[in-house]
DNA sequence: ATAAACTTTCCACTAACAGGAAGGTAAAGG
DNA sequence: CCTTTACCTTCCTGTTAGTGGAAAGTTTAT
């Protein structure tokens, strides 16, 4: 099938599909009469795949990384588990790091009126003293 | 001072501070002599000032936009808060969207025990079914 | 036959810097 | 005074994961 219907399978861009069969993540035929890429079940099935490790914040490395031990039916499950529980405890550190944030900005917040006079403590915190 | 002095006293890299001298947010005096760059206590300020609005994740053309409110001693306070409960409203986004990361991969890890065997119910809750 | 829809490659752009090369300048030590 | 070291300059490239657009070729529908 050719790259818009794969796209649409996948639920990603043309561009997307296009960029990924780039970077070598996953490569149709090519027509060589046409041109054009020539997509099997196959290769949508990992467009699939990539598509939702990459909404589970997985990177494009990562992903390459899982979509070969999705083809590798000799590979142990214990590698898999230790590449999500990393991810798991990089987004648990970003949590951490947003509360924080979230914190000291309702703070801020909190402190100034927000009326029409120039007087801001919000500002007056981002200055120092 | 010159360009390292500025960077150590507003905890910024000289790197840092030289972008943010070519994107014009904050631009010192240029010693035509010798072409190094001269900045004041007031430069100073600005990019502390930066430097802090940046750790609270606003982004480079908002801090174009507090520092300029910052600047004006006619600004209402209003707009300064506004532009941070909007910056909350982001940050509370982006919290959601991690925790619910967090719980779908936390029910892969569980699910899956992370042995020598290829079957990985990690694998297959992103391949579909 | 022609128009619409689809495809191709190529180039530029995004955010916010970091790394490094090549070369000029300044301050400190001997 | 000379040299070394530390600092400064510009310029270029690379990062992440694509998106947007232009110009041109192809396929499908009318």
């Amino acid at each position: 099938m050719k790259i818009g219907q794969a796209a649409a399978l996948s639920g990603l861009s043309v561009k997307t599909v296009r960029y990924y069969a780039e970077i070598g993540l996953v490569i149709p035929y090519a027509d060589s009469q046409t041109g054009y890429r020539d997509y099997s079940i196959e290769d949508v099935s990992k467009l699939q795949f990539i598509g939702k490790a990459r909404r589970f914040d997985f990177s494009i490395d990562e992903c390459r990384e899982l979509l070969s031990l999705y083809q590798d039916k000799t590979r142990s499950s214990s590698e898999v588990k230790a590449l999500t529980l990393e991810k798991m405890k990089e987004i648990d550190g970003k949590l951490e790091e947003l509360n924080i944030l979230k914190t000291q900005l309702s703070e801020l917040v909190d402190s100034c009126n927000g009326d029409s006079r120039p007087d801001c403590p919000i500002l007056d915190a981002l200055s120092g003293h």
